[in-house]
DNA sequence: CGCATTGTTGCGTGTTGAGCAACAAGCGTG
DNA sequence: CACGCTTGTTGCTCAACACGCAACAATGCG
């Protein structure tokens, strides 16, 4: 689950067909929630297009709500892939700041038209609304481990890890939520994610 | 019945009454889940308790998870109350900060109690997660239309509001997280904003 | 004091989430 | 390479749920 430092990722045939499953079950949600309606989709129909079986959608989300916002997700983890090769002396929001600035620049513009689209759909209908919120939740809760883990610190007890990783998270959050309504590519929102980072590192002082 | 309901405006005994029979349906679900855990709780069981049909209960809430997470819970705008009347020069932040800390430290021992009991209930119940993530979004929501209205600017479209209204909730975020596992009173969790506020002035430097 | 408005309730229905047991598809070991 | 162990998938079943609808009751207003 938690993958520490190894780095064995020689995964098995059957993780990888899990995973896929897992995919293709979430594309098949939010494709067809996009062309219906998030109302007129049941699990039979997500099922019928990921072929499996409803049951089996049942296996791997909770409900369809979940399985619509999972689509296109970006792993926490490897958002913020590179962030332990960091110079450790060099501010927490500054090595965030380029983990997750870098990580968003390398996505392919058909991924981020996907996720544009996804937010979209998520402004249509407002019960995605608190699972959309959980994942921003998971990704600081990654983001939170990752500068405990530098500074040696316990990640439950540390407020200064709670905080930066707070922070992190609404500055990604602020630069989708800005870009969702452009037509810019991920070069565009890489740049309005530092941009929030240098507001955070500003103090928040309104002339920045 | 059990709460001292905050509805001390003047409106008619038809609002009253809808403000109340959802508090007391809220709280009915509340303490259900607190005896019997979240598994064990039916609809059904909440609308007994709080003297209302099940299709009542349907009424006010989508689930029984959100009527749960709703018990006890702070209206955003009140905790934001006294927002537009913080001096327009001084610095959002350090409103932000005053106001927060002092409608945290407002709460009476009892409230600050149930919130407490409410934040260990979801860590034991990760269904309810998404929900309280929810209402920290409604908190976002709120702060940053307030920043928006004294800045005279467009909520949806300015970049700074969002920023802030993010730091400002994981301001808060942050410092339940690490009060809900003391025996503090809602003093000790005002501090611990106000903390986190200093750090978030302070561009996130470690040395906070 | 009626009439319009609006909250509450019961009913019916399509959907959901999950436990269970059977089956099949990886996987490891000898 | 074949056997058994582990684990993912499926169909079945059922309690619970969300919600539209229409009747009813309480409130608010003129």
């Amino acid at each position: 689950m938690s993958d520490a430092a190894p780095a064995p990722e020689e995964l098995g045939l059957r993780e990888r067909k899990k995973i896929l499953t897992r995919e293709t079950i979430a594309s098949a949600a939010f494709e067809l929630a996009q062309e219906h309606g998030l109302d007129d989709v049941t699990v039979s129909d997500i099922a019928e297009r990921a072929f499996v079986s409803p049951r089996t959608v049942s296996n791997y989300f909770h409900s369809k709500e979940a399985a619509i916002v999972a689509a296109d997700e970006n792993e926490p983890m490897e958002m913020l892939a590179g962030f332990e090769d960091r110079p450790h002396d060099e501010p927490a929001l500054q090595s965030l700041r380029t983990v997750l600035a870098g990580s968003v620049r390398s996505w392919s513009d058909e991924h981020a038209q996907r996720l544009r689209a996804k937010e979209q759909l998520i402004d249509r209908a407002p019960a995605l609304l608190p699972h959309r919120m959980a994942q921003y939740d998971e990704l600081e809760d990654a983001i939170r481990h990752a500068v405990a883990k530098r500074t040696g610190v316990d990640p439950e007890t540390d407020a200064f890890s709670r905080l930066i990783a707070g922070a992190a998270s609404a500055a990604v959050k602020t630069a989708v939520r800005m870009w969702m309504n452009s037509d810019a590519g991920p070069d565009a929102l890489a740049a309005l994610v530092e941009q929030s980072f240098d507001e955070l590192e500003s103090g928040l002082h309104h002339d920045a």
